[in-house]
DNA sequence: GGACCTTTGTGTCAAAAATACACTTTGCGA
DNA sequence: TCGCAAAGTGTATTTTTGACACAAAGGTCC
């Protein structure tokens, strides 16, 4: 419990997003196109930064979401902590620190975070502030800057684990939707395919959807039927404890 | 992405460990009894320290509970990280950290981790090396320093979720042992009744338990069997895909 | 306008799993 | 030998899962 001399750590700390959004059709991320320092290449990070003094870590999650995206408050949730001594060695990552940080040398440890945003809630501006924050599909996404491409693999874990607790995924989907959207969002995450009248029975049970009078129109096919969904049932749903979320 | 002056971290990390032990009774917690300054109190806290530089995060973990409590070799799980700024700010706290730390007031973020084993693999030495470290059975836990207590009902908590998703919990018991006590633990970490005959039906069917020749002696009541984990056929099942693995 | 394409939407049956529930057995101690 | 305490066991009912195929709706294209 005494300090030892010499050998304590004096790093720094910083908080990375995984922001998943979902097209009604394919799961993406919300990542960072940062030019390398030759200029060529761009190079794709989670959006995350160093955090402040006196700053607890979830508001500089959010705040350093915000600085980069231009996002509001999101409900973040954490992934864990990332903080291999190596984490920062890659070549690319060395000349992206060195030419960005006042202490490139320092050893960072990174909380990762995690959300789920409507797409539409966040269409990136072409060559706004935001620095090039784009949606890239689920499966598009290759390495990325650092262990990010860890973070990414611990969130959609922890995405994945919860879906099967708790029915989430309204937040990226819009606010009216089709109970196809609502499957495919399903399994998008999961990577697995659903039975569909399964699926349908499944979760209309669950009684936190509401049919809306309206239909699709202008599809070159039979319109489906538009969704809502119940907060309020959802919200007594969870207080009376929940089973049978799983698929 | 740039250095913001002045305004950034530069704090320490620590890491603390929730250890689970199942007593065939009650589900205790390894804690470390702290003289508090004044040396009247003691005063609890899970075992954790700061990390060296250069540490991997998990290696920091398993050196510091090693050091604390002689523990070795335990898989540690990660809770997560907590950073708020005042976790270390309660009056108690503080005097001992002015009382053993070099930097005091310096902000620490500490990773929570988990684990569990069994009660017989470690029993605290009355005054060893391991300073006073004890199991205390869950429920008799109260106020703990710094955020300890949030950690551990963190912890607790992942516990559970892990418990639903695969049969664990045979770190926790004997190597022999029956099916009382392996209910009476799902019980404990559960903090639910669970239906006898449903449950040994349920856990039987899983296939991961052999059934020993011995039986219990010298109880007063009908001698119940031994049953001892497969670890083969647990590992075959972890493989395959579980599901029903939720009680 | 008719053929065609695409996606929506719906029901049943069989198998598996969950739940609720009570009495007999065994061994010790008094 | 009686009583006590915990172990161990089976069944009937309900609920949930999983597999599976075809009609309906609306646009497009000729």
């Amino acid at each position: 419990m005494h300090d030892k001399m010499n050998h304590e750590l004096n790093p720094r700390i910083s908080a990375d997003c995984v922001i998943f959004g979902f097209d009604l059709n394919k799961l993406n991320v919300l990542l960072i196109e940062r030019e390398t320092v030759v200029g060529l290449d761009t190079y794709k990070a989670l959006p995350g930064d160093l955090i402040f003094e006196d700053e607890p870590l979830d508001t500089a999650a959010n705040r350093v979401l915000n600085e980069l995206t231009g996002l509001e408050d999101i409900y973040l949730e954490q992934v864990g902590a990332f903080g291999d001594p190596d984490r920062l060695s890659k070549p690319q990552d060395r000349a992206w620190l060195k030419a960005v940080r006042q202490d490139p040398d320092a050893r960072v440890i990174t909380i990762g975070y995690y959300s789920l945003v409507g797409m539409n809630n966040y269409v990136p501006q072409p060559a706004s502030f935001a620095r090039a924050a784009t949606w890239i599909p689920i499966e598009e996404i290759g390495e990325l800057a650092f262990d990010h491409r860890q973070i990414l693999d611990g969130a959609l874990k922890k995405l994945k684990e919860k879906l099967n607790v708790q029915p989430i995924g309204f937040n990226l989907l819009p606010e009216k939707f089709t109970l196809s959207q609502l499957h495919r969002l399903y399994e998008a995450i999961l990577g697995v395919e659903l039975d569909k009248r399964n699926f349908r029975r499944k979760m209309l049970k669950m009684d936190i959807l509401e049919s809306l009078e309206e239909r699709q129109e202008g599809v070159p096919h039979k319109p489906s039927q538009f969704y809502k969904f119940n907060e309020q049932k959802y919200h007594d749903l969870l207080k009376t404890g929940f089973d049978n979320f799983a698929f």
